[in-house]
DNA sequence: TTGTAGGCGTTATCAT
DNA sequence: ATGATAACGCCTACAA
């Protein structure tokens, strides 16, 4: 094979030039104990000199194994899931992983296809945040029974043996109810998006305000769930929510399930000419805009970094342990009053 | 050596099972010409049923490349770069790569490990948003002198010999002053950050403002630069906003030069009870709030998913063509009128 | 404490 | 068209 151009020196070229063996070189630089403080010392100072970086294809073949871990999600945009990955690389970096971040365009295809690619390019683990619903992820369901360790966020399936991380969405739910109720409000709207039944934190969310709702003794006139396609309604100005906030009979408190909902709640109310004192509103996800906003509105701030953080740790046990040990977490959202 | 449970089938177990060597199943693999028909039919049948994967290491290790670049950011909250992200990464799929996603945190520090570890995990090329100043990147000029292919996106250094992909700026802020010029303003008031002088594209957007005024005969006292610093002045309310908002002195048409500041105007605005038929505000970035404002102001947009693709095309004709050939492109934005 | 040598899974250059 | 074999750079069991 021809030699090529190598790009940087190599183990042997810091042996050669420190007068030892390779091996000895190789034991230095991953720090053994099996090295002569004095040797180590040199090696190190040479290998400094010329410049010496280790080949992660090298280290990778030779251990079998990588420093390389995945991160799948549907897209990047979404602030919400970046905040979660920056939380998870924080605590990969801590302990020497790094993370590949795919993201699957929202197409189960491609996020297949990404799944395949973790297995073939020996990485040894992944956090999921996947798309579609249950019986869709039959190659998720492989790669669990194979053992290949994977934590999901955001997202869970019940009957997925798994481990996954995610905010107590029923508890959010609940939080945002109380707080309305706690404003004496006796006729609560819950505003959701159509889909609502197929994403868990969604369906979550809605439970935690039908259980207080039902608990504060609200019946089903007074704690009403309302829900359209938001994408579709976008272009056409909310025409739902225009329906629903017009008429004297309007509700005077609503929980939006999340801040896009409760974004396009305040814009029809000010298109409509209904002043911001006239409903309560509670979001959910305290979203970045919120502070720019000409009236803030109450949010459940997720703990998004934590959620990284903690499904982070949970990988990098399963990997170091090698235990296929099941770890489910809910984390506990807060309530932003504004 | 400890022989350690190995994940997949390699050649070899494919070479044995097919019944023949393993280099002509490496060729089989790599549909090389120099196979019968037949051989490789039979090889590439077995290698699926073994469910046979490569080994990334080893085909990094043997042809002294990966097919993984880079991609350095500041951080992963601005949807803004994200989209930029997107579109590099699906023209550097079409051809094959990957890339790995780094974010500095805004750290000077961190920007220049990972630009340490690109190197060092023999990545081929990378695509950065550096933050920091020109003189603060040493380690950027190494880079490039050692023929590492690096292109750079939404921000350059004017004396660093290096490829990047921006928007053009100048013309954005053209575009906009051109707009408010339209609707027959002879008094212009452009937003900016304090530090814009230090982000090339905020300068450049300004000079693009300052020259278009110009141009129409605004003199310094129709075309005024007003800077705050955002970060601080959040929590505070924008008081360098309302010191300008108050009286009615107050101008008729401002250029925001991102879509944050706007938001911010017209936050502000909104509580001091001015009507938003008052100001003309045009802003920049087309921030994907935009749509839910009760009130959408106008804004340039940034051909986001086109920087990214064609800073990746670029990157790639470098490695490939191994061409140390400089390209500098800036691409126009849009002005979308709302 | 240090050196020697075999192996990790591929690719590519020889032969045949 | 195919097979044998030497790299690629590193790790590590074993010998010294």
């Amino acid at each position: 094979m021809t030699p090529r151009r190598r790009d940087s020196a190599t183990i042997k070229d810091v042996a050669r030039e420190a007068g030892v063996s390779y091996s000895t070189v190789s034991r230095a630089l991953n720090d053994s104990p099996l090295v002569n403080d004095r040797t180590k010392r040199k090696i190190l100072t040479v290998a400094k000199r010329l410049n010496y970086r280790p080949n992660v294809h090298a280290q990778g073949l030779a251990r079998g194994r990588s420093h390389m871990l995945g991160f799948v999600v549907p897209d990047l945009r979404g602030t919400l899931l970046m905040e979660v990955v920056e939380g998870a690389e924080r605590a990969l970096a801590e302990a020497g992983y790094r993370a590949l971040l795919l993201h699957t365009e929202w197409e189960l295809e491609i996020e297949k296809e990404h799944v395949e690619y973790l297995r073939s390019s020996r990485i040894g683990g992944a956090i999921l945040c996947p798309i579609g619903r249950d019986e869709e992820v039959p190659w998720l369901r492989r790669l669990a029974r194979e053992g290949f360790p994977v934590v999901l966020v955001d997202r869970y399936f019940p009957r997925l043996e798994a481990s996954h991380v995610v905010t107590d969405n029923v508890l959010g739910g609940r939080l945002a109810t109380e707080h309305l109720l706690r404003r004496e409000h006796r006729s609560i709207v819950c505003l959701s998006d159509a889909e609502s039944h197929l994403v868990t934190s969604l369906a979550d969310r809605m439970q935690g305000f039908r259980e207080t709702a039902g608990e504060a003794g609200l019946g089903p006139d007074q704690a009403k769930v309302v829900t359209f396609d938001l994408q579709s309604e976008v272009p056409r100005e909310f025409p739902t929510l225009r329906r629903l906030l017009e008429g004297s009979q309007r509700p005077r408190a609503i929980f939006a399930v999340n801040d896009i909902f409760a974004m396009a709640v305040y814009q029809t109310m000010s298109r409509m000419g209904i002043s911001s004192g006239e409903i309560d509103l509670v979001g959910f996800d305290d979203a970045r805009m919120a502070p720019f906003m000409p009236l803030p509105w109450s949010s459940v701030a997720q703990p998004k970094e934590d959620i990284g953080r903690r499904a982070a740790q949970i990988l990098i046990e399963m990997i170091d342990r090698g235990s296929g040990h099941i770890v489910r977490e809910s984390l506990p959202p807060s309530l932003i009053v504004r």
